[in-house]
This record gives C-alpha cells, structure tokens and sequence, in this order.
DNA sequence: CGGAACTTGTTACCTTTTTCACATAATCGG
DNA sequence: CCGATTATGTGAAAAAGGTAACAAGTTCCG
C-alpha cells in the first residue's frame, strides 16, 4: 500500500520487530508468521503487518516472512546501513557516558567528537575521543563530517546550544537536558526528558492500582 | 469532571505544565490563563484545561489560574510531594550518570544504593553512594527503604534482574537496557529505550523533508 | 447595578491509531 | 490437480487522542 506519511510511532516499531528478527535469525529460525512474531513478543499482528505494508509487500500468504530479508529490508528501510558521525556537546557525566555507549556503534553511529564550554576539559579525551572547544563546533564539524549531534548540557543553556548546532547546519539532533526545545522543521529534534519519565513514575507511586501498561 | 482512567500523555503534560509554571512563579507572576500559558510555551489551551479538568476544577473563570495554587496541586497530583528512595542496579557508566543526576533530587527522588555483580565495583562508592552486592537487594532495599529501581545493566540481564528487583517487593522500575521487558500489571515499568529513538533519527536521516515532529 | 471583557469547564467534532475481519494468495499432502 | 491449511494485505470498525466552540461564571469599571 506504500503509505507517504510514515508515523513515528510505526518507525519506532520497526525498530523493535527488527530486534525480534535478529532474536530469531540468532536462533536459526528461517520464517515466521506475523501471528508468532506476536505472540512470541507480545505485539499485535494486525500491526505488524500494517507498519510494514507502509513500505511495500514483504511476505508470502501461506508461508509468512523469510527473516534474513526482512530484517535487510527494515534496516535499509530505517537507514542503518549508512553510517553517522556524532558530535556530543557537554563533556559531562551523560556526555561521557554516551560516549562510550555500544548501542550508538550497533546502530552505526559513531562518537566522533566531544564539545564543551569548560577550559578545564578541552583538550582532554574521553574513551578515545577528543574533547573540543564549543566555539569551534562549526569548524570541527566540516573537518569531521559530523552529521548528528547530541545535547549533554545544562538546560538553561540547551536552546542557545541547538541554535548553535543548527546554524552550523546539522539537521538530527538528540537533547537529553529536560527542557522542550524549539527548531525549524526542516530539524529532526528528539529530546529524552528523564524529568517527565519520573514524574510519572511518581505519578504512579502516589495512585497505585491505576497502572495504565506503556 | 473528574475523570477515572487517566493516559500517561496528561501525567506527562502535566510535568510540563509544572515546569511552566516554575518558570512564570519564578518570574512573579500570581496569576496565568491557559491561553497565555499555552501562547508563551507553545502549547494548547484547550488540552491544558481538559487534562487539568481530570483532577478538578482548579480556575477561576474570568481569571485564569493562581500560578502558585496550580503548582501546589500539581505537584500533589503527580505525588512529588512524596519522598522516593531509588537503587540503581548497574554501576557502569549509565548508572554513575545517574548517581548524580540532578533532576532525581529536583523531583525529590534519592539515590540510596547501587547495586552490581562485579566484584571489582562491589564496596566502591559513586558520589557518595555505596555499591552493593547485587544479590544483597532484598536485604539492602529493606535496610534503605528502596521504593524506586533503575535497570542499568545490559539488556541480556534486564529481564533477570527485573523479576528479582520485582521479587524484592519493588513496584516501580525505570529501565534503561534496550529491551523490552515483562513485568506484573502491578508493576510499573518504563523504558526508556535510546535504541528506539536512535534508529528513529536515522530513519530521519535516510529520508530527510518527511519530517514529523515530535 | 449592569454590561463589556475575560476565561474556565465541557461538549461536540475531528484526526490519528489500533484492532478486527476477511478476501486473496501460496503451500502441501494425497 | 485439488481441497485443506496457512497467512498476508487491506478496508472497515472501534478506540484513543486532540481541537474547536460555547455556555456559564467572574471581574472590572463606569
Ligand atoms: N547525569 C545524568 O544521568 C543525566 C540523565 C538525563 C539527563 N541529563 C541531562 O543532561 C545534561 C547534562 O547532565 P550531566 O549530568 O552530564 O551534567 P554535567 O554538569 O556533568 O555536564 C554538563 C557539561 O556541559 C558543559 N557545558 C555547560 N554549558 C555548556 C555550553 N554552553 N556549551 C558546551 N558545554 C557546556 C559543562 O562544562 C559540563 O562539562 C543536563 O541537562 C541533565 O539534566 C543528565
Ligand atoms: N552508556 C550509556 O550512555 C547508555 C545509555 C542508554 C542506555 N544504556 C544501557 O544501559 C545499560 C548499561 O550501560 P552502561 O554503558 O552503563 O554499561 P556498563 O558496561 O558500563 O555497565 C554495566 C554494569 O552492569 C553490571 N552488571 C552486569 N550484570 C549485572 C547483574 N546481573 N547485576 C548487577 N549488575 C550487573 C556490570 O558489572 C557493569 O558494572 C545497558 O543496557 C545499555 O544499553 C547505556
């Protein structure tokens, strides 16, 4: 059916059907339907099969999906087989933690430079990488091909700082300071707010019983 | 009009709105309408007064809001006028990242206790928090009054230490491994899955002006 | 006191997302 | 080769979520 407007919400589950691929194909397993797929992970197979039908028709009636293709057609379909250099702006403890994070090499990401405003920890490094002066972003950039960014600084300074990546003409940034960011559209910005995560856990904890599953 | 079944989407405004409100009461503000806060945050006044109206009628017509009344039972609402004690199971990277986090204390969660299986880190201390035997969990949660658990161990283990994180009588866990994870309806549970956004973001990159904001 | 100016709480409407149901197609055993 | 079986792709129904519109209540000011 090859839909054009492609929910987040159906990419993001992409990207978990094609970790129960990779579960499958480790277990040697050729084929599988959309019904065990869900079953076996707890999904909907109505939904499987509709997420992927926005992309073109994957499986064969009577026999399910070949997992070896299907999973070359999700990674091809979320674009992981092309490669992507990180900058990471706040040489913190979350930048540094990140900086070694192996789920950013599985997904052929790759840290390529660290930025911070702190005099102190310019010019270090942090698990191979080296930490720059923020003032330099633009110019590091170009000379490393940096494509993405990452926001690890204080939220007081985190729009100054996406206004800074986006003028040096990155268009994927990801903010982790807890704060709701504004940029053009022509940006994809993902921010992870931990401070929402955990107030709803409090939420929770305050009204036990009324649970509500993710 | 008090509503009984509450989405996760209105506790998770809700923490935006409280954040807005900070921001207003801190600039002296004593009172708000919902189109004001909407106008200036970028929000929508008709869903900040229906998800407010899930709690009770907190306005005054012809007025707005008393910014620090709204706070008050905001922060009542979500429960952040309740203590939490948390334990970090994973004293990698992630989980020193955590230890001091901010934003845990700012929403009047505490660290108590890490938590790993490493008998190098076993009696360490992270930021003036002690590393524990992770199979001392049970005994520990009871002597520190751990309510709150954080998965921070990678994702081949999750599930294990979720069900003995559960076992220890636990009822709200925050997981950072890159799996999903099955737990009791009694259990909350919330992932917070940085594979999922990730990919999303190269999905982004593979196919650039098919924006889709957040 | 009374009408103009506001602003809430709520209902009705619209959009998006999920689930259901089934016609359509491939496989297999005999 | 055919009927039984399996399982996809999809249109229709249901559920959830978001937006708009407005009646009802409050304040302000002459
Ligand atoms: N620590 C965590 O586990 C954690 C988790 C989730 C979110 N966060 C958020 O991530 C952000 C960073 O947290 P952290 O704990 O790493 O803090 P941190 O204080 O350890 O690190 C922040 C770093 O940013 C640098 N910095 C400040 N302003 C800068 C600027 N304008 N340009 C470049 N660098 C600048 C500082 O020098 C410092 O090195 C915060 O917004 C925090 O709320 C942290
Ligand atoms: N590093 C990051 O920035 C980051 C970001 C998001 C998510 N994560 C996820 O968080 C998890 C931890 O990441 P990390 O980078 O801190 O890894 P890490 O290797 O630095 O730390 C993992 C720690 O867990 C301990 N551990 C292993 N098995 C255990 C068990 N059964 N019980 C108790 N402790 C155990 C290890 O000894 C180690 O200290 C991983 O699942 C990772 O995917 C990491």
């Amino acid at each position: 059916m090859k839909a054009d407007k492609i929910s987040e919400l159906t990419t993001n589950r992409l990207s978990i059907y094609l970790r129960c691929l990779n579960e499958l194909a480790h277990e040697g397993r050729k084929t599988v339907s959309s019904d065990r797929l869900a079953k076996r992970f707890h999904l909907n197979s109505a939904q499987i099969r509709k997420d992927l039908a926005c992309f073109g028709e994957f499986g064969v009636r009577g026999v399910g999906y070949y997992i070896e293709d299907l999973r070359e057609q999700i990674i091809r379909i979320l674009g992981l087989d092309h490669h992507h250099r990180v900058g990471i702006v706040g040489a913190g403890r979350l930048g540094a933690a990140l900086t070694d994070y192996y789920g950013f090499r599985q997904t052929n990401f790759e840290v390529a430079a660290l930025f911070d405003a702190d005099p102190e920890k310019i010019g270090s490094v942090v698990s191979d990488v080296k930490v720059f002066d923020v003032k330099d972003f633009s110019k590091v950039r170009k000379n490393e091909g940096i494509d993405v960014a990452v926001i690890a600084v204080p939220a007081e300074y985190a729009q100054k700082v996406l206004e800074m990546i986006v003028d040096a003409g990155v268009k994927a940034v990801m903010n982790f300071a807890p704060t709701p960011l504004l940029a053009d559209d022509d940006v994809k910005l993902k921010t992870i707010d931990l401070t929402i995560s955990l107030e709803s856990l409090s939420y929770f904890l305050a009204r036990p019983g009324k649970n509500g599953r993710e």
